[in-house]
DNA sequence: ATTCTTACA
DNA sequence: TGTAAGTA
């Protein structure tokens, strides 16, 4: 598919798209035209970088573990260099930590919630 | 009509 | 990121 599809099924301007493949994270075939050619497996790929980014990952990491996500190039274990696999244990601790701290907002936010008395006017 | 690259605001 | 320019 063209990047006009593209950026509809994904939800990502045409722009950012071209700006992720600059950065390593989308590698999408070119037509004899030159026009990017996107397959199916792009979309999910989009998602798992918007995920990823959205969780606070750089897209340095991301690119480098784009192979090892489901749908990746490699269909066998893709070796992770002992550099890439700190980055990514320091991030899963990281995200553990945030998450932690949102749930104990989440339910400070609960108890108010719930013994919240609602004025009638 | 769409996309491409480069570049500026 | 958005957009303009000049192409293909």
């Amino acid at each position: 598919m063209l990047i006009g599809t593209m950026a509809r099924q994904t939800g990502v301007s045409a722009r950012l798209l071209r700006y992720y493949e600059e950065q390593g994270l989308l590698a999408p075939r070119r037509r004899s035209s030159g026009f990017r050619d996107y397959r199916e497996q792009d979309v999910h790929a989009v998602r798992h970088i918007r995920a990823l980014l959205a969780a606070g990952l750089s897209t340095r990491a991301i690119a480098a573990l784009m192979p090892s996500l489901p749908g990746g190039a490699g269909l066998a274990p893709v070796p992770l260099s002992a550099d890439l696999l700190a980055v990514l244990r320091r991030e899963r601790v990281r995200l553990r930590d945030a998450a932690a701290s949102l749930l104990a907002a989440c339910e400070v936010l609960d108890a108010i919630t719930a013994s919240a008395q609602v004025p009638h006017c």
